[in-house]
DNA sequence: TCAAAGTAGTTGGTTTTACCACCTACTATA
DNA sequence: TATAGTAGGTGGTAAAACCAACTACTTTGA
C-alpha cells in the first residue's frame, strides 16, 4: 500500500524520467549539445565503439549516427578513427576538447542530480542508486547487450 | 559503499532515465505519437490546462505546444475549449479517442515497466516507487509548481 | 475613462535531428 | 570467384523545437 503521495511504480518512473531528462537538457544545452549528443559523448568517455555499435546502443537509424557523429566531428568533439581489418568500419573517439566538455557537463549534472535528491535521506540515495542500477543492467540484458569493448589501447 | 554493479547515483539515474524514455517511445511510436504527445494525453487524462500552463508544465515555449496541440486536434485526440471568462485564452481537453488512446498505451507502458521491474523483489518496487515519489516532489516544487485545476467541470 | 502596458495564443521562418530508401565499398560464403 | 551480406554514408522528407512578430483581449493608472 503506497504512502501519501506515492504515485505508484508506473506513474512515479515515468516522471522521475522527466524529470532527470529535464536535468541532462539543461545541461547540455547549456553547452550547446542536445541531449542525444552528450550522451555520445558520455558513452564515449571509455568507449571507442563503431557507428553501428552506436547505433544499438543509442536506438537510433545508423543514418542517425552518421549525422550525430558528423555534427559532433566538425566541432572537433569526437573523431573518426580506422577500425582494425575491416576497411568498412570506423571507430569514435572522443577528442581532448570533447572530454573536457564532458567533464564540465558531468560536474553540472551531478549539482542537477544533487538539487533532485534533496530530499532523499542518505540510506535512501543508496537505495534509489542500487535499485536503478539493477533495473538498468535488466535492461541492457533484455535489450540484448551489444557490450562494445571498453577502453582499447589508444591509436 | 556501492555494491556490485552499482553504477553510483548519478549514473544509474541517468541510465535509468534512458530506460523509461526508451519504453515510453516504443510505446508511443506503436501508438504513432510522440513522447511529448503522450505525454501530454497523460496530462490531459486528469486536467483541462490552458497552453500557457502546458508550456510551462512541458517545459516548452508556447508556439511550440501550440503545434503540439494542432496536430493531436488534427488527430481528433484533443479539443481547443474556450476558457472561462478570459477570451484570449484556451482550454485543452482530451475527446473519447484521446482518451481510448491513452488508455491503451498505458496498460501497455505498464507492461514495459512490469518487465524492467523484473529483477525487482517487490520491497525494492515499493521503495523505488516511494523514493521516485519524493524526487519528483521536490523537482516540481524546485520548479515553481505551476499546478493547474485538476478535473473543472466538463463544459 | 481610456490610453498604455501587459498577457494568451498563433503565425511564419529557421534549425536540428530523426527516419527511410538507396548507394558504395568492403567482407564472407558457397 | 560470383553472390550474399554488412558498415557506413547520401539525399530527401518530416516532426518538432525555437524566436520574433502579430492579433486580440485584459489590466492598470493618470
Amino acid at each position: 500500500m503506497p504512502g501519501e503521495g506515492d504515485l505508484g511504480l508506473v506513474d512515479a518512473l515515468a516522471q522521475l524520467s522527466f524529470a532527470v531528462q529535464g536535468a541532462l537538457g539543461r545541461v547540455a544545452a547549456a553547452h550547446d549539445l542536445s541531449i542525444v549528443q552528450g550522451r555520445l559523448l558520455g558513452i564515449l568517455r571509455d568507449r571507442r565503439p563503431t557507428i553501428k555499435e552506436l547505433a544499438s546502443f543509442l536506438q537510433l537509424d545508423k543514418s542517425s549516427v552518421t549525422g550525430l557523429v558528423d555534427r559532433a566531428e566538425e566541432r572537433g568533439l569526437v573523431r573518426r578513427t580506422a577500425a582494425g581489418h575491416d576497411r568498412r568500419s570506423v571507430r569514435v573517439a572522443i577528442t581532448t576538447a570533447g572530454q573536457e566538455l564532458v567533464d564540465r557537463a558531468t560536474a553540472e549534472f551531478e549539482s542537477e542530480v544533487a538539487l533532485l535528491a534533496t530530499d532523499l535521506r542518505p540510506a535512501q540515495r543508496t537505495r534509489l542508486s542500487a535499485i536503478a542500477s539493477v533495473v538498468v543492467a535488466a535492461d541492457a540484458r533484455r535489450r540484448g547487450i551489444d557490450i562494445f569493448e571498453v577502453d582499447p589501447p589508444p591509436a
